[in-house]
DNA sequence: GCCACCTCCTAA
DNA sequence: TAAGTTAGGAGGTGGC
């Protein structure tokens, strides 16, 4: 290994001073407090950082620093241990006999891994919990018949498992008092039989037999049975059972726990503190009070740089893995405690890094695998980790067959897997993915987390960082960094300087948007370990929730099977949504809107599994104590029976107040956004819980609870509608008769036909309260806000000045219309955008259409920025898959002829520009990847986007608001179709020069032998001259301011610019005004020639 | 040119 | 338990 000398001047010259937003005040400080500026030549790092290296050079040991603080002595005679666990898995070994006394051979141990509050980190081995599940008992069950069951079951699954080294499969069938979820029984409890198995596998395997029909020798006869909870995981059972939710803080008493010292031999983890705990000895804390607090957990963020063989991406199989970039922070501190970036050859210092360089692949990988054992992080977070870095690592090292390197979980000699897995649901979408265990660390890949939490268009870490953290990051393309690698010590350095980037800015995100914090109070309100929340769906969080309310009420959830014969059966009824009166409303309309519809509307009619009467049972409650829902279930009430839904619903709309409470506090703009973001998914799981019920390709669907819900929100709205209709009316004395002008789900828009914005806020509340009062607690209807002016398009589009005071508007608000869609191009949206302002804000219509039909008339005459051209949809499937031809499906599959590696996969987003191609040629035949029509100079169908993108969204807003709309598209400045001159573009300029010579100032076609000037116009050639040298020199500064926003972006003014991001306008101006200035220049020659 | 159907994305 | 729900507008394709 070479260790750099450090130096202290960077790399070169100083660079512009690091540019940060400004506007969001003390925001940054207090998110965001630590910035590493990763520009190449900012010198002017953090005092400290140079403190850090001047003792690295001192003791001349790069990694001097990567360990967790060290772990007092551990005394279980004197000391509890306390700490906060994150993750938990199993494996299945020898039983530690003296925290577990058993017969069997082998048994799952559990892991919790976590961190104290000193920071050090723990691995416990929990002991003695044992996997089972349940059946109902027959009823001539008796104790007696319990080993007779066990017996058999342990000897059919014997008969499985031939080659097990088991003693006993079966370890016990006991009696239990519990009842059923389902339905409501009257009976308080009844006989089960909880079936205790050695082993998580066998779990399934007894559930198939006790299924599929058991002979119960001592009742001579042979049964199947429903199974009560055979379905949930080892895992998640054991949190449930023992009250540990994910991210909470457990506790094992004095004299409870065995722990080994450090190096003890025995240590089977790399954890600092090692103990052994039976599971009866485990104490969770719920997470409130001081509770609540956070371990300083360890985040390592990582990326890496490889280097592909000439225009290829790179592939793990051929081509080298050049540069890993860490950085360690310490949860809740400002800024990383390491900065390290390994290179393979040499590299120039980074100011403020450690920079260690490597001569051959199999040492730089091992040295990493190094630092990921010695900082031992809790969390691995980067962007794109998941699918890319990661696996990358890993493949890299089986190709090189660097045989220790698959070694970096917190079990020694345990190794890393990897498998190829999909993920599909119909609100995240279709992603393939590589399943990766790395024991006892969590990953947290910010791009699943982004692209779940955020509709963005494009989810390149470029235009993430452009939109939450107002910093451009350059895509240097993957021929280039080949190129920097092949340079010297300098270009090497430059990479590595992207590389580290890369890897603070999802320490970034993770800081800004307080991804930590946030995810920690989902797991532990919906009790799934935080690494579910990125790798599964709502589900599991559901039925996480469900199992622990039933658990506390001795209530077991059946495993049922999928009803309806294949699942794609009869759905059932939404919500109404009241026809839209559309127009132009010049008066205030005031929004009225039921605080959490489905939720309340659970909990005020108890709707649950545990409430739902079966027609057949109605005798056997009194009447009144049941209710039937609009759609003709019933389910009887809370004071005979409360749900368990309706709590979890409490529970969750409990936690989404406290959320809407710091929300309401603060002022920031940025944290608003995030800590709306928090809330919001605090909804999400409250409506998916009601989803949950309505799921019939799921774990337990009900579809009379969710049924009853939508049929009662049905019935609301309608309510909502007639009682303000009826009550603000002229008759009763108010000023005018009212009209809900439209509605959706859950709220009414009502036009009280009042003047001004008070007197409509004023009667919204008044009706809000008034139909408030004809509901059931906790059912509210809310006034939320008032439109003025509102425009009504259709049916979930509208656009509107939205106020919440009286005295001004808040901002502009639309919904469903383009503004707000990403299946459009950035000239749609602009366009519709800006139109909505003028007409809303600044009423100015006049201004509006005239920007409308300037705006067309620069699409016709090709003067649009590519950048806004771009259209981008997601791929949902597989690209064969498809039924039909669609525009980005075909342009996705001739990507992948051209290049599979870069090619879009399903799950992306694929952005595509129309090009003019034959007539009648179908939209999918004229779609082509933007960077490559840009490469190929191919020409842009201007007309197309006029034709099906521009026009009906801009007749849909003016439509309403103007007669004869349609004459915007008709006018003089759709007829400026002149310099488009396909040719010109598609040819590019050496084409240009041969084959279409004309007069440079009139264009009429030149006489063979003329080159610039036709007869007529050589008399004013110093004029035309001159022009062309304006020209010339105006596309000269242009591109030269572009070149340096460029530089600016890729922090260092003496530097090529290297970005080609498909998501920056900027690129796409540059590209253009070089391609101009190719052109005049070539223009220019001709005079030379001549 | 009409229309059924697929696809995408959004509102709720 | 692998996977929250339905309603609805709009564009495009392809059969007729
Ligand atoms: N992701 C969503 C959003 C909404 N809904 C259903 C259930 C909601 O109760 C109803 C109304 O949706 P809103 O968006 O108005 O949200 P809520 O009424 O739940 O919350 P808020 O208090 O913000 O109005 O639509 C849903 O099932 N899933």
């Amino acid at each position: 290994m070479m260790d750099n000398k450090r130096s202290w001047q960077g790399g070169g010259s100083k660079g512009p001073p690091a540019k940060r937003p400004s506007g969001s005040g003390g925001m940054d400080d207090d998110l965001v407090a630590q910035s590493f500026e990763a520009d190449a030549d900012v010198a002017d790092e953090d005092i400290d950082l140079h403190i850090e290296e001047e003792m690295e050079i001192d003791l001349g040991e790069a990694g001097r620093n990567w360990e967790r603080p060290a772990a007092p002595a551990i005394n279980p005679q004197k000391d509890p241990l306390v700490f906060q666990q994150l993750e938990v898995d199993y494996f299945v070994g020898a039983p530690n006999r003296s925290v577990h006394r058993t017969d069997l051979l082998e048994v799952p141990i559990i892991r919790m891994y976590g961190v104290t509050a000193a920071g050090n980190s723990v691995c416990a081995f929990v002991h003695g919990f044992e996997p089972y599940f349940h059946v109902e008992a027959p009823s001539d069950f008796g104790p007696d018949d319990c080993d007779s069951l066990c017996d058999h079951l342990n000897r059919r699954l014997k008969e499985r498992n031939l080659k097990a080294r088991q003693s006993k499969f079966c370890v016990a069938v006991v009696m239990e008092q519990k009842q059923t979820i389902m339905h409501y029984q009257a009976a308080k409890s009844k006989a089960f039989l909880r079936i205790v198995l050695a082993t998580p596998n066998l779990v399934a395997q007894a559930r198939g037999m006790m299924e599929t029909g058991i002979k119960i020798d001592s009742l001579n006869r042979t049964m199947g049975f429903v199974t009560y909870e055979s379905n949930v995981l080892f895992v998640l059972r054991f949190m449930i059972d023992c009250q540990v939710v994910g991210g909470n803080w457990v506790e094992f008493p004095v004299n409870c726990y065995k722990s080994l010292a450090p190096h003890d031999g025995n240590k089977m983890t790399h954890c600092q503190i090692e103990v052994h705990v039976n599971y009866k000895s485990l104490i969770s804390h719920p997470a409130e009070g001081e509770w609540a607090k956070v371990a300083p957990f360890r985040i390592l963020s990582v990326d890496i740089e490889c280097a592909g063989r000439k225009g290829c991406f790179p592939d793990a199989e051929k081509d080298p893995v050049i540069q890993i970039a860490s950085t360690i922070t310490n949860q809740g501190e400002p800024a990383p405690v390491v900065k390290n970036v390994m290179t393979l050859n040499t590299c120039a210092s980074i100011v403020g890094a450690e920079v260690m360089s490597f001569q051959t692949e199999h040492e730089l990988l091992k040295r990493w695998r190094d630092l990921v054992v010695e900082t031992d992080p809790d969390i691995i977070i980067g962007y794109n980790i998941q699918n890319f870095d990661l696996p990358y690592l890993i493949k890299r090292a089986e190709t090189l067959q660097v045989a220790d390197f698959p070694f970096w979980g917190r079990i020694k000699k345990s190794k890393l897997r990897m498998r190829d897995a999909q993920f599909s649901s119909k609100a995240y979408g279709t992603h393939d993915y590589k399943e990766i265990t790395i024991d006892g660390r969590i990953q947290f890949d910010l791009m699943v987390a982004i692209q779940r939490d955020h509709k963005l268009s494009s989810y390149s870490l470029n235009a993430v960082s452009a939109h939450f953290l107002n910093e451009q990051k350059e895509d240097v393309h993957h021929s280039i960094i080949t190129d920097l690698q092949n340079g010297n010590a300098e270009t090497r350095r430059r990479l590595a300087v992207y590389c580290l980037k890369d890897a603070v800015l999802p320490q970034r995100l993770v800081d800004k948007l307080m991804y930590m914090y946030n995810y920690l109070e989902m797991a532990r309100v919906t009790g799934v370990p935080m690494s579910y929340l990125l790798t599964r769906g709502q589900s599991i969080k559901v039925f996480s929730q469900i199992l622990r309310k039933a658990r506390e009420k001795n209530l077991l959830v059946p495993n049922i099977k999928v009803q309806g014969g294949g699942g794609d059966g009869v759905g059932y009824e939404g919500a109404t949504v009241l026809d839209a009166k559309q127009g132009y409303y010049r008066e205030p309309v005031a929004t009225l809107d039921f605080a959490s519809l489905y939720p309340s509307i659970m909990m005020a009619h108890n709707l649950c599994y545990s409430t739902l009467l079966p027609a057949s049972r109605l005798r056997e409650v009194p009447p009144e104590d049941v209710l039937r829902s609009p759609s003709g279930d019933t389910f009887v009430r809370a004071h005979h029976a409360k749900g368990i839904l309706p709590e979890i619903l409490e529970e969750l709309l409990g936690a989404r107040k406290r959320a809407k409470a710091d929300l309401k506090a603060a002022t920031d703009p940025f944290l608003k956004a995030v800590l709306d973001g928090r809330q919001l998914a605090l909804k999400v799981s409250a409506n998916s819980v009601y989803g949950f019920t309505g799921a019939t390709i799921g774990k337990m669907p009900c579809l009379e609870i969710s049924s009853s819900t939508t049929a009662y929100g049905r019935e609301m709205i309608m309510h909502t509608r007639e009682l303000v209709q009826k009550t603000y009316c002229r008759a009763n004395g108010y000023e005018a008769d009212c009209e809900v002008i439209y509605g959706d789900t859950d709220s009414v828009m009502v036009n009280f036909k009042v003047a001004d914005v008070a007197r409509a806020m004023e009667l919204g509340k008044e009706a809000a309260d008034l139909v408030s009062k004809t509901f059931v607690k906790p059912i509210k209807l809310e006034f939320e806000k008032v439109y003025y002016p509102y425009l009504l398009i259709s049916k979930k589009r509208y656009a509107g000045l939205l106020w919440t005071s009286p005295e001004k508007h808040d901002k502009m608000d639309t919904k469903g219309i383009e503004t707000v869609r990403r299946d459009n191009c950035l000239l749609v949206k602009n366009v519709v955008t800006t139109s909505l302002e003028k007409m809303l804000i600044e009423r100015d219509l006049a201004g509006a259409i005239e920007f409308v039909k300037n705006t067309i008339s620069d699409l016709l005459m090709n003067r649009m920025d590519l950048s806004l051209l771009v259209i981008t949809k997601g791929l949902t499937q597989e690209a064969e898959n498809y039924a039909t031809n669609a525009a980005h499906v075909e342009l996705a599959k001739k990507m992948r002829k051209r290049d599979a590696a870069t090619a879009p996969n399903v799950g992306d987003r694929v952005p595509y520009v129309i090009i003019k191609a034959a007539k009648g040629a179908k939209a999918y035949e004229k779609a082509e990847d933007p960077i490559y029509a840009l490469e190929h100079n191919l020409p842009i169908d201007c007309q197309h986007y006029l034709d099906h993108h521009l026009s009906q969204p801009l007749l849909r807003i003016f439509d309403p608001i103007m007669k004869n709309a349609k004459e915007l598209l008709s006018g003089a400045h759709t007829r400026s179709i002149t310099v488009s001159t396909p040719s010109l573009a598609s040819g590019g300029i050496m084409k240009f020069a041969k084959v279409r010579l004309s007069c440079l100032g009139c264009k009429a076609t030149l006489p063979p032998g003329e080159t610039s000037l036709c007869k007529h116009c050589q008399t004013k050639e110093a004029e035309i001259y001159q022009k062309m040298l304006t020209n010339v020199n105006e596309l000269e500064a242009s591109f030269s301011a572009l070149w340096t926003q460029c530089q600016r972006c890729q922090g260092s003014l003496h530097l090529d610019v290297l970005c080609t991001s498909r998501d920056c306008p900027i690129f796409y101006r540059r590209k253009k005004v070089q391609k101009d200035l190719g052109e005049a220049n070539a223009v220019i020659a001709r005079f030379a020639d001549w």
